[in-house]
DNA sequence: AGCACGCCGACT
DNA sequence: GTCGGCGTGCTC
């Protein structure tokens, strides 16, 4: 690539700042001049704010009014790679150009000038008299050389109190220097053994390194059941990135994954890679950021912000669990990780590697298609073999009132309690009880600030509306006819179930996980392990259990309402549900005893049951992808979901009729407009919630035609207006 | 995003 | 009279 361009002091530049201002402003190059891509402090009306210099101004402006660059910022220049990258996930997820530099540069003190700290060398200076703790503290400089300490550390180090450290600089037998806080991480060895692969690892390894090695762009779905080795593979893949003196980058869905992780990559390459999400200190992500752009940091783990670092040379990104839906999540900005991964290494010559067991439908359908590759991990590893699975038909078991574990179900359990192998019960639904009704009124407890039924989590005694998070005490009287003591819990949620696990088996250890059970990633983790290990006979679990988590003495997993997620009108419903009861089920039968999988269900002859209990996968890809293409969505045709909102549901729904009245520029294109309609929660933290959904055919330009559409309208007051761009559910 | 400007209601 | 509510508009 060129050489970027050089602007003289004094000459005109175009800066792009993280202000919300939609245009690049043009200020004048600083003392010194700056080349295009330089981090810059610039003053914007009383304040001064981050910025990169964007290229040419715009010439637009009074040249009298014109402002210089206050400085240039000590950070590695944005590469005219990252800045191509930012313009065209901007674009695609029709995302305000500063938000998406906002997403890249969301380290903090990036203005400041580089840290010091504070650290001691050895000096020539020998102290009047040697005692033990003061040889001890000599010694341990000398056997890190390399390194340097401040006073606190090498106490620590060398076992000796503080005072020892500042006596020893007192006789000038070390010297105070000031050295840079952020440290490069230590290098990783990709040359180190790692584990040993088996025939049908060892050919899809080389496969990716193939493609690393190419030093060309590419997309390979490596599809694996659990237990198949995915990630031993694409560690060989990051070993061949990091011989090839390239960057990687793992992205994982959770961080709760990330700790365990972190350790397999330091068995396999001798040091702890940088790490990326949402609990890194923020002293820890400033150096992350600014090593990654100095190239002194190899390999990073993290969450899916972790796209948008300034990577000086990357050469491989996994996506781990791409199936995963929190890749897509609004926070502040829309935008689908698996996706950005592909445009991002599309722009930098980088491989990708979507891990999954569930591929997506459009990872699917894009290796089907031939443009992905694919490679596929049969075997599992070790003795084992997926579990048997069968569904309990409902209709035919007899349960009693408010207990949702069929005898069938409750025999399968026994049998483990004797055997002394573990049970996992699976239900997606958090609390005691999904609902809360008055016995005589028939009112149910909703949120007052939402459009959503209050769920009870008994454990903290209250009720928790699932989309604010506003609590309150469970009501003895009916706030709707005041009639006490007639509040009664409907439904089942993961807390309950437990209550019914340990009454029927009230000599059996019980674990119920839950997310907002415990009060750290870390608490959670550490019952996981214990629970592994055999702490528990029977587990309750919501998602959680489904992603990545092993336990080795589980024989049975039953699924309390497979059913669960095929309600409801999303397109996407089935597809999900398959995902998950593949994964839940990939829980039991790890380790050399078989295992059994017993799905609940009062409509087994549904297809996508079926499906998962035929166990073909490809057949059920198939269905589902020509059921798409014969419907035109995607990923055979393009949607776009509009969210207005605001508190005035009349001016939400004026707007929403004013915007449906000018959509030829959506009509130009062929795209059809549905709504304005209520959106399936119509109401969120008392804001009003309207949805808009637009659908095309594949090559339209929908981006483009969705801007001018909207372009005309000002927002006024508190209303908003969000574009999702491929949006995963759709109604 | 901030921050100022400016145009109407309730007060010392 | 003026203090201050926040709706509207600007920042190179």
């Amino acid at each position: 690539m060129d050489e970027p361009e050089f602007f003289q002091q004094g000459e005109r530049l175009g800066v792009l700042t993280t202000q919300p201002l939609d245009r690049v402003l043009d200020y004048r190059a600083p003392e010194g001049g700056c080349f295009r891509g330089a981090f810059v402090e610039v003053p914007l009306g009383p304040r001064k704010v981050l910025g990169v210099v964007w290229g040419h101004g715009a010439g637009d402006f009074d040249s009298s009014k014109l402002r210089a660059v206050i400085r240039v910022l000590d950070v590695a220049p944005m590469r005219d790679e990252m800045r191509a990258f930012l313009t065209k996930a901007a674009d695609y997820t029709l995302t305000p150009l500063p938000a998406m530099l906002r997403l890249a540069t969301r380290a903090p003190g990036l203005s400041d000038p580089p840290s010091m700290r504070k650290v001691l060398r050895p000096s020539d200076g020998v102290p009047d008299r040697m005692t033990d703790a003061r040889q001890r503290v000599l010694a341990v400089t000398e056997e890190f050389g390399g390194l340097s300490f401040t006073p606190k550390e090498l106490a620590d180090l060398a076992g000796v109190t503080p005072s020892v450290v500042k006596g020893l600089v007192k006789q000038g037998a070390l010297r105070e220097e000031d050295a840079p806080r952020d440290l490069p991480f230590p290098p990783l060895n990709p040359d180190l053994p790692g584990k040993a692969l088996t025939v049908d690892q060892a050919a899809a390894a080389s496969a990716l390194n193939a493609g690393v090695v190419s030093g060309r762009y590419g997309t390979t779905l490596l599809k694996g059941v659990t237990g198949s080795g995915k990630t031993e593979v694409y560690l060989e893949a990051v070993a061949s990135a990091l011989r090839q003196g390239r960057q990687a980058l793992v992205l994982l869905p959770e961080i709760a994954l990330t700790a365990e992780f972190l350790k397999r990559v330091k068995a396999r390459f001798g040091a702890t890679p940088a790490e990326w999400h949402s609990g890194v200190t923020m002293t820890e992500r400033r150096r992350v950021w600014k090593m990654i752009g100095q190239g002194k940091a190899q390999l990073v783990i993290g969450a899916r912000s972790a796209l948008f670092l300034p990577y000086r040379d990357l050469g491989l990104i996994i996506v781990d669990e791409e199936h995963d839906t929190s890749y897509k999540q609004d926070d502040g900005v829309s935008y689908n990780a698996r996706d950005m991964a592909v445009l991002r290494a599309a722009m930098c010559s980088a491989q990708v590697v979507l891990a999954s067991a569930t591929p997506s439908l459009e990872t699917w359908a894009n290796a089907d298609s031939g443009k992905y590759k694919r490679l596929d991990l049969t075997a599992r590893f070790g003795t084992s073999v997926l579990p048997e699975m069968r569904a309990i038909d409902m209709r035919d078991e007899e349960l009693l009132p408010s207990t949702w574990i069929s005898p069938t179900l409750k025999q399968a359990m026994k049998l483990r309690l004797e055997r002394g192998e573990q049970s996992l019960l699976f239900l997606n639904r958090r609390g005691f009880a999904p609902l809360t009704i008055c016995r005589a009124c028939g009112a149910q407890v909703a949120c007052d600030n939402c459009d959503a039924r209050m769920v009870e989590h008994r454990f903290m005694k209250r009720l928790m509306c699932h989309q604010c998070g506003e609590t309150k005490p469970i009501p003895d009287a009916c706030p709707s006819c005041k009639v006490e003591g007639k509040m009664a819990p409907v439904g089942p949620g993961i807390e309950r179930l437990g209550e019914e696990a340990a009454a029927l088996f009230p000599e059996a250890r019980i674990a119920v996980l839950s997310s907002d059970l415990f009060g750290s990633a870390r608490a959670l983790k550490q019952r996981i392990e214990e629970i592994a290990a055999g702490e528990a006979d029977i587990i309750l679990g919501t998602q959680l259990v489904a992603k990545g988590h092993n336990f080795p003495l589980l024989t049975l997993v039953g699924v309390i309402d497979a059913d669960l997620g095929l309600q409801g009108s999303d397109l996407r419903a089935g597809e999900r549900t398959f995902q998950l009861m593949r994964q839940v089920s990939g829980r039991a039968g790890r380790a050399e005893r078989p295992g059994e999988a017993l799905l609940q269900s009062f409509q087994p002859d549904h297809p996508v049951i079926r499906a998962i209990l035929s166990g073909d996968e490809e057949e059920y890809w198939r269905t589902e992808a020509e059921q798409r293409r014969i419907a035109g969505v995607p990923p055979y045709g393009r949607m776009a979901g509009i969210i207005l909102s605001g508190t005035d549901l009349a001016q939400v729904f004026d707007l929403g009729n004013a915007l449906a009245r000018a959509a030829a520029p959506l009509q130009q294109v062929g795209a059809m407009l549905y709504g304005p309609a209520p959106a399936p929660i119509a109401r969120v933290r008392g804001r009003h919630r309207v949805r808009m959904l637009i659908k095309a055919e594949k090559t339209v330009p929908l981006q483009d035609a969705i801007a001018r559409w909207i372009a005309p309208f000002r927002m006024k007051g508190d209303l908003r207006l969000s574009v999702d761009i491929d949006p995963q559910n759709f109604f």
